[in-house]
DNA sequence: CCAATTGTTATTTA
DNA sequence: ATAAATAACAATTG
């Protein structure tokens, strides 16, 4: 499910959190989210860490712990994908743990989940005093100053055989762009998803670019949600105006042509169009 | 039983 | 050799 503002809005949850102390750590060693982790060493450093503070990063989110005891001791970072179907919940003390619950985190007040049914998700573990190079190499965000408009021609020129749908879902360029975001993001830049990435004309790259840019913050001001404000449920205050809403109902009609949009596979990916508004 | 799913990576093909 | 297409992963739902 998660893209770069859902993800933001999962991990302001787990917020609730920051400044308690974990008292137990329970988790499902050996299922495949703790590949190229050591559950057992995550399990035994973060027993008794305290949640200090936690940022997003295109689909990932880092969370730092501070270290037990020793005042000087070192971090402990953990960093979470969501994949295709996880997420983060927070649930009473009580809470009881169900099958796909992978990783919980027991505080006083509150269980922190990390739930996962098809576990394209993963969990990743680091300790040290500056955060892992999991974490540092992560393209800059479309929303920093490092997101040009050259540097998205450069990419697409390197990328000139690919259609413009596929190359919006590479990570290296445009981190936290997925499935949807890429949709919205060429419909409201009036460009057809199977146009080749070399084919944009440099007005239509500048478009994309401002695009990518506007998707993305109005995104995280909608789903993420504003200041300390937290939306009740993911999506509940995407205006009816975005393509969002209308992309997988069958006979959805565009919402600025109102005509019938088109859905098929671009780049292996379903996706959905305007016909009248973006030509080949 | 078949097809679908908002992601990533390994493998195969061009 | 490089880049693009495809398969695979796992679980659930319609």
């Amino acid at each position: 499910m998660p893209e770069l503002a859902e993800v933001e809005f999962f991990r302001k949850r787990w917020s609730a959190g920051h400044g308690a102390t974990v008292l137990a750590v329970r988790l499902h060693a050996g299922k495949k989210v703790f590949r190229g982790t050591s559950p057992t060493l995550l399990k035994r450093k973060l027993t008794g860490a305290t949640l200090l503070d936690s940022e997003t990063a295109a689909k990932q989110m880092l969370f730092r712990f501070s270290g037990s005891g020793l005042p000087r001791a070192e971090s402990r970072w953990l960093g979470i994908h969501l994949g295709m179907s996880g997420e983060l919940r927070v649930e009473p003390p009580d809470y009881a743990a169900t099958k796909h619950d992978h990783l919980i985190l027991v505080q006083q007040q509150r269980q922190l989940v990390f739930n996962d049914p098809r576990m394209f998700g993963g969990v990743l573990f680091h300790t040290g005093k500056t955060p892992p190079a999991w974490w540092t190499r992560i393209a800059p965000a479309i929303l920093s100053k490092e997101f040009t408009v050259e540097a998205v021609a450069v990419f697409l020129r390197r990328r000139a055989r690919a259609p413009i749908k596929a190359v919006l879902l590479m990570q290296e360029r445009f981190p936290g762009i997925g499935n949807w975001m890429a949709d919205e993001i060429l419909w409201r830049a009036a460009i057809h998803p199977q146009r080749l990435a070399g084919s944009l004309k440099p007005a239509e790259v500048r478009t994309l670019h401002r695009e990518c840019r506007r998707v993305c913050r109005l995104a995280l001001g909608t789903i993420a949600g504003k200041g300390r404000y937290l939306p009740p449920n993911l999506n509940a205050h995407i205006p009816k105006t975005w393509l969002f809403w209308h992309r997988w109902e069958d006979g959805g009609r565009c919402p600025r042509t109102k005509r019938l949009l088109v859905r098929e596979e671009v780049g292996g990916r379903t996706t959905c169009w305007s016909p009248v508004r973006q030509k080949r």
